[in-house]
DNA sequence: TCAAAATCGGATGCACGTGTCCACTTTGGC
DNA sequence: GCCAAAGTGGACACGTGCATCCGATTTTGA
């Protein structure tokens, strides 16, 4: 239901979040969301065309997110990488009905619009705060293996 | 999000529901739903392996729905060309949490749940009923330009 | 018994998502 | 100024979803 790339894409906006306003470098997301790294290295300049993040190069670059954890919806990454489509117009192209869906097309298109809402109402701030005692990325081993590298302005 | 698969299977079952239970031929289904009639013909037989349709070959074949349309929900038709995939356990693969999804992937699976709420809920009947003014499939000019055919049995 | 109607199954082609690799560019520190 | 660290971009490989085609098989009715 989800792609791949959107799983990835999620998995580094959330350990970006977790660190923020630190950068990272793509070396340390790929190992701690266990994402291959040269396809997360995609992701990433997919992220960063769409303005999710920022990257540096150079030494002591990295990716940092562009707005605050509290700013950013999991809905914004989501469409950043693999746009959520709603059905506005029935698929058959018939346009007897102007902008009427036919049952089946309305029902298919309230199912996107909760994933929607459901994504939209959601910032990276809550899904860090979630009182569920879990870590963000389910690795708690991970997440303190590596020094932070603060950021350079 | 949907697959081109999902949306040819839901269309054939709907135009299957509108007529049961009067079986139908490939070549009808396609041309009234616009779905190419070789590979209709391909997620017809996968509906078929999953019990959802019965096929008769020969003269006065055709395609018809196994349960009434009071019976099928379209959850049952996605689930047959195309499951949708809760997620259980975490992807990241570690199992410090047991059962317990991080919160990321706590709320994906929501997502996931409420299309499939949404799907679980509506049965074919209940789509043909819609009380929209609109045909099942869109296209009210093709309701009528073939002479049904009437189950052998 | 034969011909037509209809599905079944395999082979094929194409595009795209996923994943990898490498050469290049940028950047900071020595 | 040079070197190492880091992201950028293009090329390539592989599997799968989408789509088509064709021959084989089943079934009915004349």
């Amino acid at each position: 239901m989800f792609s791949q790339t959107v799983e990835y894409a999620l998995r580094a906006v959330v350990f970006l979040a977790d660190k923020s306003p630190a950068a990272c470098t793509t070396d340390q997301i790929a190992e701690a969301t266990q994402v291959p790294k040269p396809y997360l290295s995609k992701v990433l300049q997919n992220l960063g065309r769409s303005d999710i993040v920022r990257s540096q190069r150079g030494i002591g670059g990295g990716v940092t997110l562009v707005k605050t954890p509290q700013e950013l919806t999991i809905l914004e990454v989501v469409n950043a990488v693999e746009p959520i489509e709603r059905i506005l117009t029935c698929p058959l192209g018939l346009k007897s009905h102007g902008k009427n869906l036919c049952p089946l097309h309305r029902r298919m298109d309230e199912a996107l619009a909760s994933v929607e809402a459901a994504f939209g109402n959601t910032t990276l701030a809550e899904v860090l705060a979630e009182p569920t005692g879990s870590p963000p990325l389910c690795d708690p081993a991970k997440q303190l293996t590596r020094k932070q590298k603060l950021p350079k302005r």
